[in-house]
DNA sequence: ACACCTTTTTAGAATCATTATAAACTACTA
DNA sequence: TAGTAGTTTATAATGATTCTAAAAAGGTGT
């Protein structure tokens, strides 16, 4: 399996569980976004046997603390995932509560002129709300 | 009531809850944000009478719809809001877990070169996730 | 293969922010 | 002052997420 390495080189066990919710995140040409729940159905979908929802919930919090997954800063009721870790930035269809990718290069550079003491940048997000 | 007329223009009664959370939001020199339950302890700490959690949800998002209010769009499991309306970004420092107000000028301008058919870009906000 | 220990999974309960409900109340208008 | 539409309120309901504690599975050494 091509996802054992990569769990165990990051510490965290290569589970059956997790091992198919690798194959459900990471195993797709495109990247995508997810709340828990859209990730929970796509698993029953794909996955014969059943994956309790605390752990997918643990899963994806594991993943996204190991920079598997990152948390898109979004308001709404449910937490948003994206597999797409490089850089870049979404826009957000009020209308049709949708998410939409913005690659890196449709967004011109960003310049945070402002410094804090002894605080480092980790990333830096861009949300673009849309309306009609 | 400097507030009366600002409710009135806007549609919204001025009721004495809307008129008192209105000092409690907008009488003070300094922009902030908070949360609903910050605002709440705010709210019982500078107003004599008691304005149910209802209320203040309801009034919260009255404001926030009318322009009065931003929400800030970050994950937390709590809704943060801005009394700020400006344009302008935000620190979020994750030790701390604290917002911290980003002139406009403190970042360079930000230039979206992808449109989407049909629809109009309503806000743009960046949110600059500070580490040790 | 076996024993041992730790990590992980699991179902279900608990928590907590937010929204819905529906009855009482209040601002406005005529 | 009566009527009505908009508001407030306490409380219940909802729903995402986290907690719990017991069972299962992974990893290691023998």
């Amino acid at each position: 399996m091509k996802y054992i390495e990569k769990l165990r080189n990051s510490g965290l066990r290569p589970t059956k569980q997790r091992l198919q919710i690798c194959e459900v995140l990471f195993n797709s040409e495109k990247t995508f976004h997810f709340t828990i729940n859209e990730l929970d159905q796509k698993i029953k979908k794909q996955i014969n046997d059943k994956i309790s929802l605390a752990t997918i919930y643990n899963t994806v919090h594991a993943f996204e603390k190991k920079g598997y997954l990152k948390q898109i800063p979004i308001n709404s009721n449910q937490t948003y995932f994206d597999t797409n870790i490089s850089d870049h930035h979404h826009f957000y269809d009020l209308k049709e509560e949708k998410l939409i990718d913005l690659e890196n290069a449709d967004v011109g550079p960003i310049n945070i002129l402002k410094k804090i003491n002894g605080k480092r940048i980790k990333s830096v997000e861009v949300l673009v709300k849309l309306e009609d």
